[in-house]
RNA sequence: AGGGGUAUAGCUCAAUUGGUAGAGCGGCGGUCUCCAAAACCGUAGGCUCAGGGUUCAAGUCCUUGUGCCCCUG
């Protein structure tokens, strides 16, 4: 039986609405799988259901951390799963529903990442990169972990750092790593629904849209009190999209219709890489919204119904 | 109206003394084991505004037209 339901699909593609619709109709529980719906105060630019939308259904892992926290992958996992497995345990279906990827496989997996410890050596790697370039950290890194090395382009800072990091704190090489995790079976067994379109215009007038209906709901008084608040524009949270743009043009850089159009594009780009994330994944049914086509929520109980045996 | 400038990829611009065009961004495709709404990789796009001329050879020089920009009245 489906006990545990993931929805995944590229942003604006229905996903809050198909979550409630089956949590009614299953007895379940959303789990929010997004990166940047788990900031405080960030509601309108992440698109966070609203009360109503959520229609009386638990949500959780929405709001559980301020706007300059780091937050991460693992930490994303140690808050989740309890909640999964607390979901499970009082006989509901889990509803594990967004569009950030990675959380969401590393949720399932039952992450088991390489420890990122605040020793300050990351720090270390990124100012000596700074300074000095990437290629000497690259050159002892096809020393310590020449598997790495060969597989990381050379321009791929950022997974170089977090290469040397991991085998510099464990002592064990990141490609061991990797190894050793992936050979172990995923902690869940989940039913994985992804939604589509079938024409990619469609897709991109929604966004559009959508990003026009922040703008009237209010994003930008959302994003000025944030900022007046003392947020400041560089933490991660605020590098989100529709929050960054929004930000520069606040601050003199372009106009707002410029700042909006980004985002629109932004936005673009973004299910781009979302659609691709998932499309990996050989589990995944689709769902495809087409005129053709019955609507989503009856696709995904004709998915269940022939899955849940 | 007169003078000057400009016209090259979807956009912003390159192209040595004339030798049949490149880059960034965007588009498209992909990668992804802790900033992931991030980061990275790969690709496809051009009768060089239109007509005429010089030349072995024109994006490049001459000429006409057209569009746009600036200056003067």
């Amino acid at each position: 039986m489906n006990d545990i339901i993931c929805v995944a699909g590229p942003t604006a593609s229905g996903k809050t609405a198909l979550a409630v619709a089956l949590a009614k109709e299953l007895d379940g529980e959303v789990v929010s799988c997004d990166s940047m719906q788990v900031y405080r105060r960030m509601d309108i630019g992440t698109a966070k259901p609203t009360q109503e939308e959520m229609a009386g259904i638990p949500h959780h892992m929405l709001d559980v951390a301020d706007p300059e926290e780091d937050f991460s992958v693992s930490r994303y996992c140690r808050m989740a799963d309890p909640i999964v497995q607390d979901i499970l345990a009082r006989g509901k279906t889990a509803i594990i529903a967004g569009g950030t990827g990675l959380y969401m496989d590393a949720l399932i997996r039952g992450g088991d990442f390489a420890p990122c410890p605040s020793t300050g050596r990351r720090e270390e790697l990124e100012a000596r990169a700074e300074k000095e370039g990437i290629e000497p950290l690259m050159a002892w890194l096809k020393q310590v972990d020449p598997d790495s090395a060969a597989r990381l382009p050379p321009g791929d800072r950022k997974r170089i750092i977090r290469a040397l990091e991991v085998y510099l704190e464990t002592g064990e090489t990141i490609t061991a790593h990797d190894l050793r995790t992936r050979s172990v079976p995923p902690k869940y067994r989940p039913l994985w629904l992804g939604i589509d379109f079938a024409s990619r215009e469609a897709l991109y007038r929604r966004i559009d849209r959508r990003v026009e209906r922040m703008v009237e709901q209010g994003l930008i008084d959302e994003i000025r009190s944030l900022l007046q608040s003392g947020i400041s524009p560089r933490c991660t949270a605020m590098q989100a999209i529709g929050y960054k743009e929004f930000v520069a043009a606040l601050a003199g850089q372009g106009t707002m219709e410029e700042a909006v159009a980004q985002v629109q594009q932004s936005s673009r780009r973004y299910a781009k890489r979302q659609r691709t994330w998932f499309r990996r994944n050989e589990q995944m049914r689709w769902l495809i919204w087409d005129r053709d086509r019955p609507e989503i929520l009856d696709q995904a109980r004709r998915v269940i119904q022939e899955t849940d045996n």
